[in-house]
DNA sequence: CGCCAAGTGGGGAAAAGTGGGAAATGATGG
DNA sequence: CCATCATTTCCCACTTTTCCCCACTTGGCG
């Protein structure tokens, strides 16, 4: 399980290091390769190489006609990208995958189970806070879970 | 499975490069060999030969009679075009293709799974983010397997 | 205060990408 | 049917990017 929020940076070639507490795991998991791909918030998620391609599977098998399964196959599949830590636990974020997140230098890495999530830092703090603001329960509804979800 | 978003340059000549990554594997799939053909949201599509062949057997066989399925064949058969990679991994685009993609200088190609689209990037930006920005329950309906998806 | 581990920032060689030029092929018109 | 012009194809040369490695900085801990 991947938690916690890391303040990151990205150098200007757009490499990030990965924060030391969560190599081992990724070593053990995926031999240190992952996959980066894009988020409707525009941010990217990042996942172990294993659990990315399964996944991708349950993408691939959506019908292709369908205009729901196809964007979400075109976004998610579309910019997923492999990346492998280099020498110094760092990965490469290519300019595609930093313009859509608008990654710039300081960032913040999030864990959430089985992946993480990378925000460009003033994105975050902004869309955090308006989470916050917003209403509890709003006109979506919730679905059942939710509605009987303590902690 | 072909994935990842790629900005490429298209030059006077309407000659694209295939990126380095993924020509070993075309090479294996097909020496080389492509079909490029149109899709209905006016982008290109890029398949290794032998994948376009089992496409288009199935597009053959369907009921000439039905509008929508003579409309597909017409398309897709009709732009059908193969092209092979030169001496540098680049594939020419015909002009007829090009005029079709609203293609200029700079385009994205995006892997997905068995074939790659190939969009004009201004276009590309401007459908991806009106697909973000849609709600995410519209009027097509969720199939069940989008509903229960996580990920 | 000094040492060690983690983080950060380039430099340089090698590979990939890009742009034309020239030869070959095909089309057009007299 | 030939001559001319246009287009395509192949090849070469230049530019840019990428990748790998090394060195310096920072910050925590003894």
């Amino acid at each position: 399980m991947f938690r916690g929020a890391n303040k990151v940076t990205l150098d200007a070639k757009g490499r990030m290091a990965v924060p030391t507490k969560y190599r081992q795991r990724i070593a053990d998991l995926s031999s240190g390769q992952l996959v980066v791909t894009v988020d409707r918030d525009y941010c990217l998620l990042v996942y172990p190489t294993p659990e990315w391609e399964e996944i991708e599977r349950r993408l691939i098998r959506l019908p292709t006609l369908n205009r729901q399964a196809r964007r979400l196959q075109r976004l998610m599949v579309g910019y997923a990208t492999e990346v492998e830590l280099d020498g110094h636990g760092r990965i490469l974020l290519s300019k595609e995958l930093r313009e859509f997140a608008g990654l710039e230098r300081q960032a913040i890495l999030i864990g959430q189970g089985n992946r993480f999530e990378l925000w460009d830092e003033e994105r975050w703090n902004q869309r955090r806070d308006e989470w916050l603001s917003e209403e509890a329960a709003d006109a979506d509804g919730l679905p059942d879970e939710l509605e009987t979800l303590s902690f």
